[in-house]
DNA sequence: AGCACGCCGACT
DNA sequence: GTCGGCGTGCTC
């Protein structure tokens, strides 16, 4: 008889001890099903005991431990315990979020060998050899002679692929073993110097950890670096974990990767995923059958025995942060893991964040630098055109139009982009001042006049557009400011001949309309594009030579202290889009304030020297990385509610705190109401991070055992990226 | 988080 | 007299 400690999802900082008839050391990683309450819960076990804090009579045993997969390793236990010890979040619930919920439940996890590689056989080259006539599965030896080793479902897409199963029926064609996964595609391009140096470093660079930055600028090739070093990574006979900020919008670097290591086991995991190939990509992962593991930021958890290398592509990238529950960075808890399994971690960004970038500076991250583009000689020229005394048509200077025009003569593709979508962002009355405010939030209904709708773009509110003013019944009501929409109806009017494609995410709401639209576009069906950020997203246009920018000094003057370093990031790789291949791109900005530094920086590429001057004001102003934050945040269908729960943990806080811990006044949030909830924040700060984390720890305690009035919700932010 | 237990208002 | 409100407390 043994005791085991588990972990489990519920929202309370402990772990529960049962009894087992036969669990062993062996057993310390596995899932189980046990009692509790009155219910059952899976959780995992985390450790073997030899004594529980509770009495003996009153553990209860566990129902079932899923031997069928191999346990969870000791350090993939570590890193959850680690992920809950610095977010301050119950074990059970990371655990939760990091295991795929099929396998926490301890599904069956069926279909091991799920995508074995295929080759023809002795009698599939004989029945090449021998063919008379033509048929389907002969075209498909065919095909796979030329192909060599490849993956069953590589091998579907091949366009004989239907065949497949008649021909391995035949045993024409058959599952082998053992080929070289790190064996790339034949036609890999040839690197620049400056990608071979990148590459050349980070191979001669120190045995066991090693973080590198790697700044390349948009179209320098940095998804190339990542391949030759994942390359090297599977020669050695270890594993690759490559993060990704949205798979959804990347779908091509799957393939990419698929491609380039036809050979090698490649999984890729998503929340998007059906339950069961998450299970088994995870349990691919975990028993080393996984060769590359690609995914986003919930991959930072799945666990690889013979991991040799972690890529964080686009690693400023926001999605990186989870922004409910466990409010982790997985680019962050990717340098820890890279640290605890002593591998390399290669951050790569054209604009990173300024944590990152202040690492290199300080020779803490080892940098390495793209500077040139791979297939384009030159950066496209950025301009700044003043609109502050400028008649502008419907927000778009002359000098955009005109540009536009050339394109369009030229049989070019232009994209004006807007971070705004819909049509205008309120409806108002001038007569009495009405507006269009969401019923839920503290934020105005946007117009959407394709569909006639008054959207809320934050909590998803949705009513019709209303013919005269709900309050005087006026019935000359405007839609005031400009969206995308708008933008492309002016569009339209301005250029009758051009085919004019908005790509927001109203037009590419599903995956296949996204996959429609970036199709139009590469095929050439597209003359000028209308888009927000959804556009921004390494996708390469090579018809695409003017990007114009519009409406983007609203984001200048923002509160929060990092939101020039987003648009900086934005603008920079929006601008990245202008001319790829061997036309020229240009950028054109219209703004308000062209002196702005920002700009200035922008027009000469030169983030280093906005970065610098990012960090500069930090400095001064003692923001992060000069400190270590962790937001508070309340909320409650009251504002007072949530406010006096602040105003009661900042007492709190203010006589536990020790020096150096700094504790602001609680304020409402920006957006205060959201989804017909107040929501308010209180700011912890310290220089350094070991008291702020004790502090931390201490405060949370004791929050957790206060009472609160039962509709008020809260949760702690450890690195907060808004503020 | 669930889900019990446990004391105060409007109903058959 | 009960059904049901949600405050409080526990789950190995």
């Amino acid at each position: 008889m043994s005791i085991v400690r588990v972990a489990l999802p519920v929202p309370i900082p402990q772990l529960f001890d049962y009894s087992s008839q036969d669990a062993c050391e062996e057993d310390v990683g596995r899932c189980v099903r046990v009692p509790f309450g009155r219910g059952e819960k899976s959780g995992v076990i985390v450790a073997l005991v030899t004594a529980s804090d509770v009495d003996p009579a009153r553990l209860k045993a566990v129902r079932h431990i899923q031997r069928e997969v191999a346990p969870l390793p000791r350090d993939w236990l570590e890193l959850v315990a680690f992920v809950a010890r610095y977010y301050h979040a119950p074990l059970g619930e990371v655990i939760a979020l990091a295991l795929p919920p099929g396998l926490r439940r301890a599904d069956a996890v069926s279909d091991r060998e799920s995508d074995p590689l295929l080759d023809l056989s002795a009698d599939g080259h004989a029945a090449l050899a021998e063919a008379r006539r033509a048929s389907r599965a002969l075209a498909l030896l065919g095909e796979l002679r030329a192909a060599g080793v490849i993956r069953r479902s590589a091998a579907r897409e091949l366009p004989a692929g239907a065949a497949l199963g008649d021909a391995m029926k035949r045993g024409w064609v058959v599952a082998v073993r053992g080929a070289d996964p790190s064996q790339p595609a034949a036609n890999r391009p040839e690197l620049t110097d400056e990608q071979r140096a990148a590459v050349e470093a980070v191979s001669a660079g120190p045995e066991g950890f090693a973080p590198w930055l790697l700044q390349g600028v948009t179209g320098s090739g940095k998804t190339e670096v990542y391949l030759r070093l994942a390359e090297r990574a599977l020669a050695a006979g270890r594993q690759v974990l490559m993060l990704v900020p949205e798979i959804a919008l990347t779908p091509q670097l799957e393939s990419r990767v698929a491609n380039r290591f036809p050979a090698a086991c490649v999984v890729s995991l998503h929340s998007a995923l059906a339950e069961g190939a998450r299970s088994r990509g995870f349990v691919q992962a975990l028993e080393g059958r996984a060769d590359i593991v690609l995914g986003t930021r919930l991959s930072v958890f799945a666990p690889l025995p013979r991991l040799g290398l972690i890529l964080v592509d686009e690693e400023h990238d926001a999605s990186y942060k989870q922004q409910e529950g466990v409010r982790y960075s997985a680019r962050d808890v990717a340098v820890w893991r890279a640290h605890q399994r002593k591998v390399p971690v290669v951050l790569g960004s054209a604009t990173p964040s300024l944590e990152s970038w202040q690492h290199a500076r300080l020779a803490r991250y080892r940098s390495l630098r793209l500077d040139a583009r791979a297939l384009a000689s030159t950066l496209p020229t950025v301009r700044r055109i003043d609109t502050r005394r400028m008649k502008l048509d419907e927000g778009l200077s002359p000098q955009l139009k005109t540009a536009i025009g050339e394109r369009l003569a030229r049989g070019e593709q232009s994209l004006v982009f807007l971070n705004r979508r819909g049509y205008a962002p309120v409806l108002s009355c001038p007569a009495c001042g009405w507006v269009s405010q969401c019923p839920h939030c503290s934020a105005n209904l946007v117009v959407h006049l394709a569909d006639r709708r008054l959207r809320c773009h934050h909590c998803g509110c949705d009513t019709e557009v209303p013919h005269h003013c709900p309050v005087c019944s006026n019935q000359d009501i405007q839609p005031f400011g400009r969206g995308t929409q708008r933008i492309e109806a002016r569009l339209v009017e301005l250029f009758p001949e051009a085919r004019v494609l908005r790509v927001d995410r109203d037009s590419a709401r599903t995956r296949n309309q996204w996959e429609s639209l970036l199709a139009q576009i590469a095929s050439g069906e597209a003359d000028i594009l209308v888009g927000t950020q959804m556009m921004a997203k390494g996708h390469d246009f090579p018809q695409l030579t003017l990007v114009g920018v519009i409406g983007a000094d609203a984001s200048l003057h923002a509160a929060d202290f990092r939101a020039p370093e987003r648009l900086f990031q934005q603008l920079m790789q929006v601008g990245g889009r202008a001319g790829r291949a061997h036309l020229p791109g240009e950028v054109l900005v219209q703004t308000e304030y062209p002196d702005h530094p920002l700009y200035r920086c922008l027009v000469k590429h030169d983030f280093d020297a906005f970065a610098a001057s990012g960090l500069d004001e930090r400095r001064a102003a003692g923001f992060p990385p000069f400190s270590f934050q962790a937001m508070l945040r309340a909320d409650a269908p009251l504002l007072d509610d949530a406010m006096q729960f602040l105003a009661h943990a900042r007492r709190l806080a203010q006589e536990m705190a020790p020096a150096g811990v700094r504790v602001f006044d609680a304020v409402p949030m920006r957006l205060t109401r959201l989804a017909r909830r107040e929501r308010a924040q209180l700011l912890v700060e310290a220089d350094e991070r070991a008291p702020l984390q004790g502090f931390l720890g201490a405060w949370i305690e004791v929050l957790r055992a206060q009472r609160t009035p039962r509709e008020l919700r809260w949760q702690l932010d450890v690195d907060p990226l808004e503020v």
